[in-house]
DNA sequence: TTGACATGGATAGTGTAGCTCTCCAATAGT
DNA sequence: ACTATTGGAGAGCTACACTATCCATGTCAA
């Protein structure tokens, strides 16, 4: 397969394609003269991985790259690549308020301490979930309750989140489902999550049924 | 309150303040003459949210116009503005193969209707629904399982969030608490998820405890 | 074999988003 | 009176994700 017909059967374009390689988001192809090269199903694989993280994940160029880098290791260990390699997708920013955020942070400690996880010492998922938690605080919203009902239901879907990840075959397969499952199941809870707040609106404040 | 110390209080550029005010992000403060103007509290908590919902929400600048501009509006009904202005807040994307699209969409409206759940016809929450159950598709993932079980608990989580809604003091609270509520529950909720995840993962794949 | 077209690779250019800078006349504060 | 600041408008900047142009080398159908 050369590059054309990569580009035809992932839609994606020629000139995007080269991108992805220079930038080291997709493997070269198996050269076979100085300047022709051979591109397989695994090329396919890993241009369709790269536009959703994108697409629908939102991620950077540079992540990606990072995140591709981990998955491509050598007889990897699940769970420190996964403890290596999720943390860098969640964002975070500079918070206006140092003393609110510290807070915030004691309020995450406290809370993996009482549910008792069990976590690395990798502070970006803590240092992204402090953020939100002095975010609600800062829009002066009592997260309080929700953080207590949302940590219960985060347990409940990182049980079937690991569940995903163990039907997968082999450590390569496992590393897969755990980024797909990780990035795009952020996004497919969120539209879920949008679908049961409107029908929970609507049983609430009563349905005007203009639309349905 | 003029502009500098507006600034002050909420650690944001006076340009960056000014770039907002022009974009309609920020209502104009009360002219005093014809270059001098007041602004209150009011401000404060508004500007306060624009940075919270680019920062953490990730929105563009005309989205969070538009949330506002809904915000705004006298004597909102609840359900009625958020149906309007939180679809706005999923992103779309245009997928390279229309039939698995097509697909995907069909398992949404299955979905829908099996649960029963009361929706407008506003198309953009399905459509990130079904373009989100498409990428799973694309890189080769089971989604069927975790979109049953992701249901279960996106309608456990709506109950969460409308009380949390109902729980603000009148209509431009409860609107102010949806917009917060949703955005950055979003965000609250993957970080909590990416903890348990972590957790969950430790106890599946066992803990080489090389760190904590 | 030949000639139109594709290829890998390199470099430069484009579009968009979110600021940031510069300027200005008018005004505030001292 | 005079220095600093203000509101406002326009242009400029930076980062990111592409996209376009070249070019020497190849492929492949006629």
């Amino acid at each position: 397969m050369r590059i054309a017909e990569l580009s035809q059967t992932t839609g994606v374009p020629v000139p995007t394609i080269k991108y992805y390689l220079r930038e080291g988001l997709l493997p070269a192809g198996e050269l076979t003269s100085p300047n022709q090269a051979r591109y397989d199903d695994r090329h396919v694989q890993r241009l369709r991985l790269v536009r959703v993280l994108l697409d629908i994940g939102r991620l950077p160029i540079a992540t990606i790259r990072d995140l591709l880098t981990e998955l491509d290791r050598p007889d990897p260990d699940v769970h420190e690549v996964l403890g290596r390699a999720l943390p860098a997708t969640v964002g975070t920013r500079e918070t206006s308020d140092p003393a609110m955020l510290a807070a915030a942070h004691e309020r995450v400690r406290s809370l993996i301490k009482e549910r008792g996880w069990l976590l690395s010492d990798n502070a970006r998922t803590r240092q992204s979930a402090a953020e939100v938690v002095a975010a609600f605080q800062q829009v002066g919203a009592d997260v309080e309750h929700l953080l207590e009902q949302y940590a219960d239901l985060a347990e409940q879907i990182a049980v079937h989140d690991l569940r995903f990840v163990a039907q997968a075959g082999g450590n390569e397969g496992k590393l897969h489902a755990a980024v797909v499952g990780s990035i795009l199941g952020d996004s497919l809870l969120a539209a879920l999550r949008r679908m049961a707040q409107e029908h929970e609106s609507a049983k609430m404040f009563g349905i005007r049924d203009d639309s349905c």
